[in-house]
DNA sequence: CCTGCAATTATGTCTATACATTAATGGCAA
DNA sequence: TTGCCATTAATGTATAGACATAATTGCAGG
């Protein structure tokens, strides 16, 4: 009810944006705009627009207007690392090959599955991630389809999933779990290396707004991938 | 020259907390004072403040005035993970050993201790932290003496020095790399396991400022760590 | 001594207005 | 057509003032 009214302002665009009501590039408003739906000064309005700009959810351009921002492959946060720009970057050759991928309902046994599935089925897919032909990770993805009902028709014949994913769902909130194992028979075999090999292993979750989209595990040859993240007090 | 007013008082005060000048907890001079000093209107420094406080560094409160924040031992957008807290947290006995701790000057063919030690010496501390007596991790951890004069008369015996710095003094800049490795001899040995074990790695450093403050490399039994980091949109 | 009310003070929100800055746009001239 | 320039529409910065809200502080009364 009491809500500041910058705030209110504020959060309603942003649902619009989380929602996907408003797509990446999309124009919103203008401030006299607002100024009128809201009955308000224009200082308000911009308060509201700022603070999405301040955290990175829309940009803003003199005599252009604001637009919700595209994306960004690298969250400011964290990168998820995107493998196949990461190898490309390196220069060297991405390939990825995909080993199964099935369209099955969640294992009720299992809450997260059935958490991330909603009221849709899951899409499973493992693949393996090469660079330059040497073997660097392996993954299991499972997809929400009923967030992202696109992928059904998406052929991941050489495309990582994650890339995919990565350009066509903005993520707005994940979760990463990082362990070491010692690599099992299967995943000795996809990554060519001898059982109980030290792997790092990370479990990522993401959700966008609060719909699970994705539940990705990967193991990585320990000795040929390290993960490397910066931080910096928020602007 | 033509940066915003409002910018110019935001970086002037963030420069005063980030040398240390202001302590935390301490008050800040209420709006009508920096007015004064700028010769600006209220909105203009209040701005600044807002600003400083969204991102975390000050904490407003009505009637109260302004406040340097407390360094938050769980950062926002990462955990730096407390060993001690972390264990005790789940209910059990947490202990530190040290192994070793001398002071010495930085090794000139590392580049990396060069530019962490600063004009001073290197404090070089190794231990082991334990979780109900079985050991978690192995530490090795260099902190700059020019950086934290106040260690040199700290004694390590239980408290670990993670835990002492994380109080002490709070950092700006962190940068995490994470991999997973086969536990040579030595750490093997302090962590009671057989060579060649899946271990997690993990080597952090941390800046104030831009002035270096530890760098620390950690071995964790891989089985029985795993490290968690969830991700939000910045607010 | 404690309790509760009231005064005070600092920040929070908002308005209305002014001028600055930037860049998209459209029209004019080469 | 092409290139340039003036126009103009948008955001950026700032002022001055009003009223709202919260919390500290001190005072009065039990």
């Amino acid at each position: 009810m009491s809500a500041p009214l910058h705030e209110r302002i504020r959060r309603e665009i942003e649902a619009a944006i989380l929602s996907g009501e408003l797509q990446p590039g999309a124009r919103l408003p203008v401030e006299h705009e607002l100024m009128e739906r809201y009955g308000c000064a224009r200082m308000t309005v911009s308060k509201a627009l700022q603070s999405l700009a301040a955290a990175g959810l829309v940009e803003r351009r003199k005599r252009a207007g604001s637009f919700v921002a595209r994306p960004r492959v690298h969250s400011m946060v964290l990168d998820i690392p995107d493998l196949e720009q990461e190898v490309t970057g390196r220069g060297q050759v991405y390939r990825f090959e995909l080993a199964r991928r099935i369209v099955r309902a969640p294992d009720p046994a299992r809450a997260d599955e059935v958490a991330l599935a909603g009221r849709g089925d899951l899409l499973a897919i493992e693949g393996v991630h090469f660079a330059d032909g040497v073997p660097l990770a392996s993954e299991q993805r499972l997809v929400s389809l009923a967030a992202v009902p696109e992928l059904a028709a998406q052929d991941f014949g050489r495309v990582s999933p994650g890339a995919w994913l990565l350009k066509h769902v903005p993520w707005t909130e994940a979760e990463t779990r990082i362990a070491a194992v010692g690599a099992d028979r299967l995943v000795a075999g996809h990554l060519g290396v001898a059982d109980g090999t030290a792997c790092l292993f990370v479990e990522r979750r993401t959700w966008r707004g609060d719909e699970g989209i994705t539940l990705v595990r990967q193991h990585f040859v320990g000795a040929a991938y390290d993960l490397v993240a910066r931080f910096g007090a928020a602007r």
